[in-house]
DNA sequence: CGCATTTAGATTGCACACAATTTAATTGTT
DNA sequence: AACAATTAAATTGTGTGCAATCTAAATGCG
């Protein structure tokens, strides 16, 4: 590996330095979007995760649990906790399925359904904080969500973690 | 607001759609590579946040947690029981600064240095199951990066959230 | 010098994420 | 019908993120 003493810093590969990592370019820019929706989510009784659901049920009004998770690729260790909290707030229900005594479904609570009106404004916020264009933003999420489709075929149902090839490179 | 009824589906006002917010795409990418990273890292006995300071420490050799801090746009309340786990796994060391008795100075070890070769491998092998080209990658880092830095002028401190400006809208 | 202010880390408390396991309900198969 | 396999949630345990608070050390200033 070709590597190179400067002053106390141990530089180069250029694969290991951390302004070339799209993977942190990602985390802290997903982090500090986090940070910027937080204020304006706190007047409306929702965390980050919790405005992503509000989301989903605005578009659906009533989703299963596990429904909720494929939508949003996250599992029933991060949603139940959540969404029970959501359901203390009373922005949801939370109900046993008749037809099928496994699911929970999840419902929009009337107040619930109405703070869609006051996150269209927070959304509408953070379009012009982020300095960029909407046409710039689309084209940007357009291109992240490519990547992640790349990435993640999904896996909802715990359990079984898919299984990656190693890269053989000579040691 | 423009409002539709399809089904059972309350839709409409692209503005609130899942698929059209960065802030999600952001989000689930993020995730989906911490995911991605997870069973490639665990032979070195790193977390994917232990791996970024893993980076920094790689390109510094010491840095105080605020310096780390800065550089990551992570806070004490992140780093400290982060850094006290990896110096339990021998991969750092905390001292102190003889200079300034408040800073403590995260140095890399034999250990931790030598993990700089099979993190390399990691890294191709993300490259790769990306599906993207380098130069893609690369671009993709540089725009979200720029979104990055639009959004958060940094505040590493703990304390002073930053305030925002509440759009005026209409009710 | 003396003392208020600032700065660096650590601590506490809360809310995610997620692997792994558990429980209960349903489906598939014979 | 009987029973193994599958599926849906919940639970448990670990590791972040981060606001808020606390302690101690350094700095600024009259």
């Amino acid at each position: 590996m070709l590597e190179v003493k400067i002053n106390t810093a141990t530089v180069v590969n250029p694969a290991l330095q951390l302004d070339n990592q799209l993977c942190f370019a990602l985390y802290s820019a997903s982090l500090a979007m986090t940070k910027l929706y937080k204020p304006l989510l706190e007047p409306l009784g929702l965390t980050y995760p919790q405005y992503l659901v509000m989301l989903v049920l605005w578009e659906h009004e009533t989703m299963s649990v596990s429904e909720l998770g494929e939508r949003l690729f996250l599992d029933s260790g991060t949603l139940t906790p959540l969404l029970k909290r959501m359901q203390a707030a009373a922005l949801v229900q939370r109900k046993r399925s008749v037809q099928d005594e496994r699911r929970v479904d999840i419902t929009l609570t009337p107040a619930g359904r109405k703070l869609k009106v006051a996150a269209a404004r927070v959304s509408s916020c953070v379009v012009r904080d982020s300095g960029f264009s909407v046409a710039e933003l689309l084209d940007l999420t357009r291109q992240v969500k490519a990547l992640r489709a790349q990435m993640g075929p999904v896996r909802t149902t715990p359990g079984r973690a898919q299984k990656l090839r190693e890269t053989s490179v000579a040691p």
